[in-house]
DNA sequence: TAACCCGGGACGTTTTAAGACCATGAACAA
DNA sequence: TTGTTCATGGTCTTAAAACGTCCCGGGTTA
């Protein structure tokens, strides 16, 4: 059932948009149970004409019944809203989702794909789409753009596709941070460079592992090209970065075990740009490494992150509480843990 | 699945056009492997403009891919069309077996409605909206329209709602036979009146029973009121009627048992307007009674058949090859069976 | 009976879709 | 190598649809 919207939705993108006014339009008229023009415009904050191009779609479809005192919702109509009723939900149920998860934490924007991104490639190629228009949604024609690595990030590059007519030729993609030991495709290099290419933009690369001794730090950081393109990365206005788990990112780095222990004995759940937090969203762990710091996030005008699967809800969550996300890009199965936390959080002090 | 298309398709008629012109536009790129839009354009018989624009939205869905030597399908876009077939087949099989038994028949036009009216009351009073919609579709404001009884008639009647902003008040409605010992609702008359009431049009009646006796039927002609109203019914511009299935219709005039075996013996398998008809279309009984006659319908510009469910497939079928129908509103059960047979013919003389 | 709200009509404005052309570039055949 | 062909993508103009807004006659209600 959901599934056929899904595919659906594709072809034709404003579906969804419009499902859900004819469907509130009709569910209100039913509430009403008589309701005229005007009166039915104001309550749901539509102008007349609007409105009344949409009735009189209603009309000629039967489902509503236009007298003079008025519109009432036909049988028929009554009978689809009762068939339209568990749709609407899980189609209104991520917008109610969005909207709490926005106002608790202060975002100006979250975006929630259906699914699961951990047990369905699409929804994490839906996540990566989403992310990729978030993106050019902020996206001015000179930005810096600071990416960090990862398997979302990898994907939200392949779904970037420029929009027509608009140039980014002065806008400069960069990675975050250095290259960690991984597979090519998922490097912050690679990443900020296929992004690069696939608006039409420019980009530099840090040609640093992401791990750093302090002897290591201190002479590459004389090094006057290093020096000039982290100078670049930490006055970017906009941060793409990933969220990760902590215990699976020292994994993924190959910390030795010592340092695994340390990190996971200061509670660290949540790993971002190289730093690593606990639940409540403070820094409990920091990685000595060359790109962008702790201070220059904090002044970042736009920072999105983009993470999903339920495994990673509370490494996101701890990253909301840390209180510098603009624009937050998930899925349902992560939106819904997060959103059943903020319930518990609410009624704890009751 | 079906239901949710069936839902979608009473809240979003607009859409689901558009969803098809796009289906259609993806299969073609498929099947050509790599196409221009010039040539696309050409074989789909649409604007190279109109083209561009759901091709443009195509690609920004990342279904095709645009490249200098044309476009073609990406993966997701193949993907999409494998999910998309069983949905398609629905959304098209109607209108290619609507397009395949107007054809065959040299009909004007052939309106299919999805589902059984058999099973389902909704379908029935689909069916009802569809003929409603379809003799709107032709009436003229001085027209003078007759038509039959029956349930489906009456539901016909019941789902006229006349368009905005037109008059019919010169329009007259007229039954096209005299009463059946029946119920009051799906007599011709009731039904007349009420189609002309809901448009706004004037209405006649035709006082005398269906069914006459030689010497009712000279008296009776000698009456000048009658006279009149016949005359008035043999003009009709339109003519509207239902379908029946021959045995049942002798069961509902109450013949009694020797007419029933006679009209039985001559193969009779549709009734309609008072005139019994063979398998192939042949008139083999007729009925001694006013109203209109079959030369009436020969010479009558718009014949409308109006008749659903699997049981009336044979009658209809039959009424088609009578060869005086125009227009063909039926449902997906009696349509599909309909179908068959004419499959059945053209392999025949193989 | 007066005030109010209704649907439907009308109209000027704005936005969008469509049509028509052209520039430019890759591929291909001579 | 060069000319031709067909492709995309851009632009300009025009036609049409959508929209905001106001008004009118009619029915309902206080």
């Amino acid at each position: 059932m959901r599934n056929l919207l899904e595919i659906q939705k594709q072809l034709l993108p404003d579906l969804m948009e419009t499902l859900k006014r004819r469907y509130t339009i009709l569910h209100q008229i039913m509430l009403s149970d008589i309701i005229g023009r005007r009166t039915l415009a104001a309550s749901l904050d539509m102008t007349e004409r609007v409105l009344r191009a949409e009735t009189d779609l209603l009309k000629s479809q039967g489902l509503i019944e236009i007298e003079s005192v008025g519109m009432r919702i036909s049988d028929a109509g009554r009978r689809l809203l009762d068939l339209l009723e568990p749709i609407a939900k899980s189609l209104f149920g991520l917008d109610d989702l969005e909207e709490k998860i926005r106002t608790t934490y202060g975002l100006s924007k979250v975006i929630i794909v259906p699914g699961d991104c951990e047990s369905s490639p699409f929804t994490k190629r839906e996540l990566g789409r989403a992310g990729a228009k978030a993106l050019l949604g902020v996206l001015r024609s000179d930005d810096t753009i600071a990416v960090t690595g990862g398997s979302t990030l990898a994907e939200m590059a392949d779904q970037l596709s420029p929009p027509l007519s608009h140039s980014y030729k002065n806008a400069w993609f960069v990675p975050a941070r250095g290259g960690l030991g991984e597979s090519m495709e998922i490097q912050a290099n690679t990443i900020a460079s296929t992004m690069a290419k696939r608006v039409g933009a420019n980009y530099r690369l840090l040609h640093v592992p992401d791990l750093l001794s302090e002897d290591a730090y201190q002479s590459l950081g004389l090094d006057s090209n290093i020096g000039e393109i982290v100078g670049i990365i930490r006055r970017s206005r906009i941060i793409v970065h990933g969220i990760g788990d902590a215990l699976e990112m020292t994994r993924r780095r190959n910390l030795d075990e010592a340092t695994v222990a340390e990190i996971q004995g200061e509670g660290a759940v949540a790993e971002s740009f190289g730093y690593y937090f606990n639940e409540e969203g403070k820094v409990v762990h920091t990685m000595l490494t060359m790109g962008l710091r702790l201070e220059d996030i904090m002044r970042t005008e736009v920072v999105v992150g983009i993470a999903g699967g339920k495994r990673k809800a509370k490494a996101i969550h701890a990253m909301l509480r840390f209180g510098q996300e603009d624009i937050l890009i998930t899925d349902e199965a992560a939106a819904v843990e997060i959103g059943r936390e903020i319930d518990n959080e609410v009624q704890l002090p009751l």
